[in-house]
DNA sequence: CAAATATGCAACCGTTTGGTTGCATATTCG
DNA sequence: CGAATATGCAACCAAACGGTTGCATATTTG
């Protein structure tokens, strides 16, 4: 959980991802051609994307594959992000009551 | 957008944010009983989810009472995470694909 | 087998991050 | 007013991060 909120947190990474939505299944290589940085340095990020399960690494020979796996992103809509939009209305509530209780007692 | 995936990626501001889930409005001092840190530390960390816009801080005399805006995890779900749930049955035909690739080129 | 291709691993380095300490400022209360 | 309370601001520090360079390893190809 924590390593998929990581995961996401640098835009290089979502790039990838992005890239990956675009096109599964990319080597390497290929994913090295979209960003503007060296092979060892995307190695990095997919590994950091690898950990937090979000991409499945699958080696052909001397290539290796990388496809998106969606399940982590799936489990952070379900359990996190629904559970604060669930939220949305008693918030804005709760908001606007902090607003009308500073008028009613300004000091 | 990159700063609510980065303000998101840190614990500790995660637990902030579901704190202020559990009871909104609170204050700054308040926030500070339930996370063992300074409080100093603990306004950085708000200081980003405020920049983030994910909370937004209201003052009543010398208190700052911290409210969720629940707006940006909203855009993320739909802008971004739907997206890619949206291609999850076509990731896993995908890699059940390269699944079935390896077996049958296995060289 | 040798050359070329695809990738891994480790060291290094500047910058950002997470957190602290110390002190200043503003508001409330007796 | 003076004391207590609630917060802000800045400097500082270790650790993590993002990225590079250099070299090693494995696989394919001629």
């Amino acid at each position: 959980m924590d390593a998929v909120f990581k995961a996401l947190a640098d835009p290089n990474r979502r790039a990838l991802l992005d890239q990956l939505h675009f096109q599964n299944g990319q080597t390497l290589n290929q994913l090295c051609r979209h960003l503007r940085m060296t092979r060892q340095g995307i190695t990095k990020h997919l590994g950091l994307l690898i950990k937090a399960d979000l991409v499945v690494p699958l080696w052909r020979g001397r290539e290796k594959l990388h496809y998106l796996n969606p399940a982590p992103l799936k489990q952070i809509s379900e359990r996190w992000i629904d559970k604060h939009k669930a939220a949305c209305l008693r918030a804005l509530t709760d908001l606007t009551k902090g607003l009308d209780a500073l008028k009613t007692e300004p000091n």
